[in-house]
DNA sequence: TGGGCATGCGCAA
DNA sequence: TGCGCCTGCCCAT
């Protein structure tokens, strides 16, 4: 489920069941080495940049998780029973217990470490403070198409499938226009809508890019299909164009051809 | 029961 | 550009 937007929440979800408290730290798995480094200290604080998740700790340790495709938290009744054999950090506090599987990484990592996964991503469109201008000039640097771009964590952080196909569908551009052919006032509306759904979807923890007017339901009677506009659908709720699915740098691009039309946007 | 799929990413060629 | 890695879930059999 990893968009940006998932660790975010679970940056302040995590922050919320342990802050403040002394946990155990333990990788049933065995995979997560350093583990016991923070095994037993006090857990202050969950952050997020991007995709990336960071756990502090009083001791100065600090955990880096990602997601990657697979990673999932659980939160499990507490007290709960042993793990299973895949989680590969379990966290147990006063009141909560957490199991993490499937993530790319799970690692103990220095402050320099975490400066260096800082430096080498884009602005994150849930964090307060960064802005648009930084990733409008990583954009016109591309040379390839805007939906490779706006997947590239260098360029715009916390971005995936979801909200790339959705982003460009609504202001109307194809994903294989190339980026440097993006204009300013397509960017600033780009931005402007992923900083408004991400920041709203870290409090929802789904991805609603469609208006409750436009669907004429309200948002929480919304049904799954109704939160997106191309994702994963079969035609265009704008105009009943089939969606187009293609293969896009390994990962599927979605797009409707009449509203994103191929030769770029009207200008 | 097993195959396919999923909202990622890094690396080798 | 393609592949390997990480795991859970859903569906067809």
């Amino acid at each position: 489920m990893p968009e940006g937007h998932t660790i975010h929440r679970a940056a302040r979800r995590h922050t919320r069941l342990f802050g403040g408290q002394r946990v155990s730290v333990t990788s049933p798995q065995g995979k997560f080495l350093g583990a016991d480094v923070v095994d037993g200290a006090t857990f202050v604080r969950g952050d997020a940049y991007g995709k990336h998740l960071f756990h502090h700790y009083d001791n100065g340790g600090i955990v880096h998780v990602h997601l990657g495709l697979f990673g999932k938290f659980f939160e499990r009744e507490h007290p709960a029973g042993p793990p299973l054999e895949t989680q590969r950090m379990r966290i147990v506090g006063a009141d909560a217990t957490l199991d993490l599987s499937g993530a790319t990484a799970c690692e103990l990592v220095t402050p320099d470490e975490v400066e260096q996964i800082f430096a080498r991503l884009g602005p994150d469109p849930i964090r307060r403070g960064d802005d648009g201008e930084r990733g409008w000039k990583n954009l016109q640097r591309r040379s390839i198409e805007v939906g490779r771009s706006l997947m590239d964590q260098k360029v715009l952080s916390g971005v995936g499938n979801v909200y790339r196909a959705e982003v460009l569908f609504v202001h109307g551009i194809h994903p294989e226009v190339p980026s440097k052919e993006i204009t300013r006032e397509q960017w600033d509306g780009m931005w402007a809508s992923l900083t408004d759904w991400m920041r709203r979807d870290v409090r929802s923890g789904r991805i609603t890019t469609t208006d409750p007017d436009e669907i004429g339901r309200t948002r929480s009677r919304m049904k799954r299909d109704d939160r997106v506009h191309v994702y994963k659908q079969d035609r265009c709720r704008r105009c009943g164009t089939e969606i187009r699915r293609w293969d896009l740098a390994g990962r599927w691009a979605y797009a409707c051809e009449t509203c994103q039309p191929p030769s770029g946007p009207p200008r």
